[in-house]
DNA sequence: GATGAATGAGTCTTCATTCAT
DNA sequence: GATGAATGAAGACTCATTCAT
């Protein structure tokens, strides 16, 4: 508008770059999340892993709890563009071991090359701060688990209902946690026991056979 | 008081004032390990909760993990002592919700009074430090589970096992959490969960019937 | 509106573009000075304000200070513009007392307009810096006490002179500030005690009587 | 009490540890609010100059503004200690421009010793902030003149009292702060300038005459 | 001229731990 | 054993100013 003649102009060249800055920085907190948990990571420490100034992060976010909401908005996002379609109908509707592979096994996957996201779902220890950071995808996932229960079991009470997501949805993240702890086939063989948990958890609930759903 | 002048020695005398104020040391900490989880529980706030100086605190315990880990310990000793029958061969051998009921409601209503267990069993969100002090809990803990476990299926191959016993101890430790984190009626449907996860999980690998035990 | 193809050429066009930059900042430097006092007002809060980047704000000045400064300009030129017949000969000449009226009330109704006006006028707490800021209403002002006061008292050697211009005139700012500090009826009674302390503390040198001034 | 048998006991002697430590701070306090005024003085700098570390300055005083807060009480004990009977009745019953003498005098000559004394009056430059700092000084004093002049005129009116104490009150906090800001001859002159005011003010209000006060 | 990202020293404050008494 | 002062590195965050575009 003002002075640019180039085919890519200045501020969009300039917006290109904070959005690469931003993502750099949630690039270094991951890691540093990862090495230390949410607690023990410094803002500092995630500055120096992206290699600006500690001046430069704070243009991007005003605190760290920002940092980890962003981050966790942008797995969360992720997460939905690659794997989408776990919670879908035709998966919801099918037997339930079935079902859970359709829904778990991405989002093992998923956690597999983004180790963060165990970092954040678990947020600092202080039993007060709830942490939003935390809310991001706890709230996200549960709401879709809650929906799948409530497409296989409509007759559900709500509150019940809210109940059976919570727990199975912890169930999961300690699962998922356990597996993570592990290698190779022992983390294999802790997967398969997650699923065992969950599937000895829900069946009583939501039954074990394919159930076809509908809105 | 302090300096009575009867008939036990001087270093007796000494020794146990030592126990007095180790006891009151941990009940601080308990107390703010509660309020702050463990991570913001400052050695200098515990001091002061127990009403002493911090130079005192390090007299008994050389840093701030230690406290845990005693605290832990006590914990442990303390449950132990009011509810060690919970893992008794009688218990054992019940059919399984009965089995399930007969161990958990102890140990819940232990937490109940003592909530400082579950600031313990959580630790430090940092990765590394497992911490000591949560693994005392955790591994006294688990260890008896897998004893139940083997003493229930005895066939089952002992890694096996203890990935039975892992996995059963993350949920019920989850699952309590979440039942700590609510009131009145809304807890006890919390707690109905947790036990109808455990059962979920458990009855195809130890069977629900009652089972006659023998080491 | 920015780009018009009109007569007036490109140069001119930047330079009354410039001005209007200007006084948009010093609007918003302003405007920051009051809520935050001189000391707390950043650059970059007066550069939001603005509705513009940091970086524009340093095309126009070349530090925080400049800015202060500028402003003081501004607002000397605003109120000589609006009130530049306060210090004339005849008001100088009238009695003491209609003096004050004549050349307070019209200063006095400039700050309820222009808060920015004390804020400056105060600067910053810092000794050193007492901070050209501070300096450019100083000195205006103070000149044109000087020169009342010669007015009125031709044989009062300079450097009294200079003194008793000096005192009144923080005289004035404090009273002032007091008034502003209040509302309605509280702040005209300030400005009574205020008219009060400066007929007091003048009467004695420059008489209380109508005096015909000549240069 | 537990082990001490030297004259004076342990505790005692740490505690008179600490009282020389919060004065050595609030010495390098009051140096460095006077180098550099409230705002710029930071905390780090006090604990410098006090030869000690910050945790240490946090160990006596919460936050940067109590240690203000303390140090204007400081300094206003010791100015009542050392020139109490400023304001008693012999003084205030004075004809009014020996009652200034016998009243200002003393606090002139504190506040050559005690500079910081005038920076914390001006405390922050900061609107909001109306800080506590300068409250301390500010209340005490301000209390101290309303009696006087209630005493002298008892018929006043009290918010009007009031209206002409703060009043005093700012002309000769100014008035000071313009002496201090010269030397020798100058800063004389401007004492005089001060007073001048002063009376001139006050005249009308409480007159000039001695005046027999009674409680 | 305008933008906004970048800087980096500096601010206040905390805390695990040590040490002289 | 007990005290509490002392430490100092570290943490989150700010801000005047500069610079590439």
């Amino acid at each position: 508008m003002e002075e640019d003649i180039s085919a890519t102009s200045a501020p969009r060249r300039r917006q290109a770059r904070g959005k690469r800055r931003m993502a750099q920085l949630l690039d270094a907190a991951a890691s540093v999340f990862c090495k230390c948990g949410y607690t023990k990571a410094s803002t500092n420490a995630i500055a120096r892993e992206a290699g600006v100034s500690p001046g430069t992060l704070y243009q991007f976010f005003p605190n760290k709890e920002a940092i980890a909401v962003h981050l966790g908005e942008r797995l969360m996002q992720q997460m939905l563009e690659a794997h989408g379609q776990a919670f879908t109908d035709a998966n919801v509707s099918l037997p339930l071991d079935k079902m859970l592979d359709a829904i778990l096994d991405p989002i093992i996957e998923f956690n597999l090359r983004n180790p963060a996201f165990l970092a954040l779902i678990h947020g600092p220890d202080t039993p007060g701060e709830i942490a939003s950071s935390k809310q991001v995808l706890h709230a996200t996932l549960q709401r879709q688990v809650e929906e799948a229960i409530t497409l296989r079991a409509p007759e559900l009470p709500h509150d019940q209902c809210v109940r059976v997501a919570t727990t199975a949805f912890v169930i999961f993240r300690e699962g998922l946690s356990l597996a993570m702890q592990h290698q190779g086939a022992e983390r294999a063989a802790y997967i398969v026991e997650l699923k065992a948990a969950l599937t000895g958890y829900l069946a009583p609930t939501i039954g074990t056979e394919a159930h076809a759903v509908r809105h």
